[in-house]
DNA sequence: GCGACAG
DNA sequence: ATCTTGTCGC
């Protein structure tokens, strides 16, 4: 694994946002996944216990969804939670679990924010720079951005907006549930952004890849009837 | 000053 | 994120 754009991460907040700032001008937008060709994508998610951030990585083959490979790693918390500075304190563990991993996907789908972040840089389009590879954020509720709810049928969306500028995208990716707030994260337009995600969704309101990411990242296992499905 | 605020 | 089972609602 190659850090393109390496930089310190024990840093202030005003230091922090600083980084942000130089690393968005290095977001590309444009689109360098053909969906035809991906053969892998990864959810990646942390979770914390103790004082301590576990990051977790789960390679999905697509556009079957099993299971490939997986990664854990436990690092230190070294940050505090401010909303728009979520890169700082996850950031560490996620790249030391990517680190370990042995299966290098096309994709990577974050629990967080991409492009739709105060400064264009979500821990999804931060990641996604550092690494100089395609990524999605993919997000559970809102951090800025105005919009209105898209239809309730699965595979509907609406546009997030900040001012004139479009940041990102609501999905339905599941009847009645709530929406997923989608944005570019590096490499990967909104439009494949979205229908990336909603090929990784199936019955659950989360993409598989996210859905088992966030299993391995809280209860440090795989259920293994999760790989029943004959992988690893 | 007040309210919002990824995980 | 995390503390945590059953339960209210569509």
């Amino acid at each position: 694994m190659r850090l393109v754009f390496p930089h310190p991460w024990n840093v202030s907040p005003e230091e922090a946002a600083a980084i942000q700032q130089e690393l968005a001008q290095q977001v590309v937008r444009q689109n360098a996944v053909a969906i035809e060709a991906v053969r892998y994508v990864a959810g990646v998610d942390v979770g914390f216990v103790g004082d301590m951030a576990r990051a977790a990585v789960v390679v999905c083959e697509f556009p079957s969804l099993r299971p490939a490979a997986q990664s854990l790693a436990q690092v230190p918390v070294s940050f505090p939670y401010i909303p728009g500075l979520l890169a700082f304190r996850e950031g560490p563990a996620v790249l030391a679990a990517l680190e370990k991993l042995d299966l290098w996907p096309d994709v990577f789908i974050f629990d967080a924010q991409g492009i739709a972040h105060p400064r264009r840089l979500g821990l999804a389009s931060h990641m996604g720079v550092v690494l100089d590879w395609p990524s999605i954020g993919c997000a559970k509720s809102r951090l800025v951005g105005q919009f209105t709810a898209p239809p309730a049928e699965r595979g509907a969306w609406t546009p997030l907006t900040d001012g004139q500028e479009c940041i990102g995208a609501v999905v339905r990716t599941r009847a009645g549930a709530e929406p997923l707030f989608v944005s570019i994260g590096h490499r990967v337009n909104l439009e494949t952004a979205v229908e990336l995600v909603l090929r990784c969704t199936r019955q659950y309101r989360l993409p598989e890849t996210s859905r088992l990411a966030h299993m391995l990242a809280s209860r440090g296992t795989l259920p293994s009837d999760a790989l029943q499905e004959r992988l690893f």
